[in-house]
RNA sequence: CGGGAAAUGGCUCAAUUUGGUAGAGCACUUGGUUUGGGACCAAGGGGUUGCAGGUUCAAAUCCUGUUUUCCCGACCA
């Protein structure tokens, strides 16, 4: 591309509307440009880089042989209906209606559709394994976008099935995409964790998170820096506190803390440390409400909660259903005289002497233990803190910050059942056909490489998705030779397949050298006074300083680097 | 959906407290001087101040409503 009759442009100031250093960046470098909410343009050197991110994701899908197809965005609402899914969806769905009054969706994910099409090959145990897929676009009606490409409400997806006849050839399936995926993420270059995670709404056997490690990541990773474990805090289990106490146990008793509900208040009122205490917090699930009870200075893990209760979700209790099952203000609940079920966390059995709520607004209990009250369940359902002990080696665990840039998910028959997508075996039988899918978020992979790759000027672009891996910056436009030599260069390189920009344009050489930094370009060559001697200025991206090469030896030293 | 902040030329902001009819920097146009890390001088063009009402002789400024955006939380393959 020649810079000065495309359509090109950059932003010297920081633009209000993002605040995310990938969001500022994007915008800034004309990559994209935000149209509302959740919603953005891809300018042309945007979509250059989208489409390098797709080659990468093609190549290896492809490799791992997978066959790609298109799906359509606007889809009658009845499949998901058919599936059971419109509801888990919920007003996370956008919908709208045709002339006639037909209910449709925008697609927020397509296991249904594929279903549909995998339909019009399955008739048999023969016709299978297979693995379908598409880049597409996907909708979903997020509560809160943000992080300019991070969270968004309209953006590109590939998503791809796999079926199979049993759950072991699945594993094979499974196998091949997951390492498929190891390959892409490599190539591209990011930093990233594979964990565990839960399988939530896409339901299933399995599941495991991709994750670009960074600081605005919207999940929690638990690393084990010794051994292989890695798990997304929501599924991350906690060995049990089994504390060893000399400690005698002393009677309980009533006292006063007029006006100090919370732990953080009852710790400097009281002057004991957050582990004296032990919270309860009334949940609700479904129509029922439980007291769940966890250390001061641990958090509740609803997912955990919720999966103990069978429910889909769990939601604290609201104020008056707290005021009425405690017969107090918030802050004073405890398990002392309650008429709820109780679960206990399992480091509770191991406390003494604590502190719980009295039931009676201001005032608490003190020197409380176990055998002083009932419950009615022992479970693990609180958050991993940091400094917890690895469930597989006992070495204290690490956090990290993660954007799920992709995952795979083992679905089982539960689509294929629902939807009726079945094979005759080899005795004429009929049987569900097992799933996998997998799904990456391209504009994630998009917005996190910018995040791990930045500095004070700008992006710092890996080759393997560089919207153009080498730029050509001509000092001087009315100088014959170096305006010779320029062009030359852009097209023996266009020739030889390289992604080569050539800034053109009449600008004083600091504004191009701004600007090739800003959007990232990670080769650079100056074309200037030099060539008198025939030589360029030779400079990468992520390196402070430059070097004169000969011009016969620019093609040759570039194409050895980008061929890796 | 709860809490907070904001909306003024293309971009970033000022003027709002104390009402008097909108200003700077960047960008843009023209001319000149410059030419290896966001040049300089001069002269220009561009805004019914998010939208709708209201108060007033007079509203960017005060009042009411509304829309949008950002941040925190809740939510979230």
């Amino acid at each position: 591309m020649k810079l000065k009759d495309s359509f090109f442009y950059t932003i010297r100031e920081d633009v209000k509307d993002e605040e995310s250093i990938s969001g500022k960046l994007l915008v800034k470098s004309g990559m994209i440009k935000k149209t509302s909410n959740g919603i953005y343009m891809y300018m042309p050197l945007g979509l250059k880089t989208l489409e390098k991110i797709k080659k990468v994701i093609r190549k290896h899908m492809n490799e791992a042989g997978a066959s790609e197809l298109l799906m359509p965005c606007l889809l009658p609402e009845e499949i998901y209906i058919a599936s059971g899914r419109r509801e888990n969806f919920g007003s996370n769905m956008f919908t709208l209606k045709d002339r006639y009054n037909r209910a449709y969706s925008l697609g927020p994910t397509h296991e249904e559709l594929f279903v549909e099409a995998a339909k019009m090959k399955v008739k048999s145990y023969k016709d299978m394994p297979f693995n379908i897929y598409q880049i597409g676009n996907k909708y979903r009606d997020e509560t809160r976008p943000r992080y300019g490409l991070i969270r968004v409400r309209e953006f590109f997806m590939k998503d791809a099935y796999s079926f199979d006849t049993d759950l072991e050839t699945l594993d094979v399936s499974y196998q091949k995409m997951f390492e498929a995926y190891k390959r892409i993420f490599d190539e591209i270059g990011i930093d990233y964790k594979i964990v565990r995670a839960d399988t939530g709404a896409m339901g299933g056997l399995l599941s495991e998170e991709f994750q670009a490690v960074t600081d605005i990541g919207e999940d929690i990773l638990v690393l084990c820096p010794s051994c292989d474990y890695a798990s997304n805090i929501e599924v991350s289990e906690c060995v049990e506190n089994k504390y060893e106490t000399k400690e005698a146990l002393f009677p309980k008793e009533l006292i006063e803390t007029k006006g100090h509900g919370t732990v953080e208040q009852l710790v400097h009122f009281l002057d004991i440390s957050a582990d004296k205490i032990v919270k309860t917090l009334i949940y609700q699930a479904s129509d029922k409400f439980y007291a769940c009870m966890v250390a001061g200075d641990r958090e509740i893990n609803e997912l955990k909660l919720s999966k103990l209760l069978n429910v889909a979700e769990v939601t604290l209790a609201d104020y008056e259903d707290v005021k009425r099952i405690t017969n107090a203000e918030i802050g004073f609940a405890g398990p002392i005289g309650l008429n709820i079920p109780i679960i206990i966390d399992h480091d509770v059995l191991h406390m003494h002497n604590f502190l719980v709520g009295a039931n009676k607004t201001d005032y608490h209990y003190v020197n409380v233990n176990i055998s002083d009250f009932s419950y009615d369940m022992v479970a693990d359902i609180k958050n991993v803190k940091e400094g917890d002990v690895c469930p597989k080696c006992g070495t204290p665990l690490l956090f990290k910050k993660g954007i799920e840039i992709g995952n795979t998910f083992k679905l089982g028959t539960k689509y294929s059942e629902s939807l009726h997508l079945e094979y005759l075996d080899n005795n004429n039988e009929l049987h569900p056909v097992v799933m996998g899918c997998y799904g990456i978020g391209l504009g994630r992979i998009f917005a996190a490489t910018i995040e791990q790759n930045n500095d004070e000027n700008g992006i710092i672009w890996p080759l393997s998705i560089a919207p153009y891996q080498v730029a050509i910056v001509l000092i001087n436009d009315k100088d014959q030779k170096q305006v010779e030599v320029a062009n030359t260069l852009y097209e023996a390189l266009t020739k030889e397949g390289v992604d080569v920009l050539l800034d053109d344009r009449d600008e004083r050489p600091g504004v191009k050298f701004k600007d090739m930094d800003l959007i990232g370009i990670p080769i650079r060559i100056t074309v200037g006074k030099k060539v008198a001697e025939d030589f360029v200025e030779w400079k990468m991206r992520k390196e402070d300083t430059s070097t004169d090469v000969r011009i016969e030896e620019v093609l040759s030293r570039i194409k050895e680097m980008v061929k890796e």
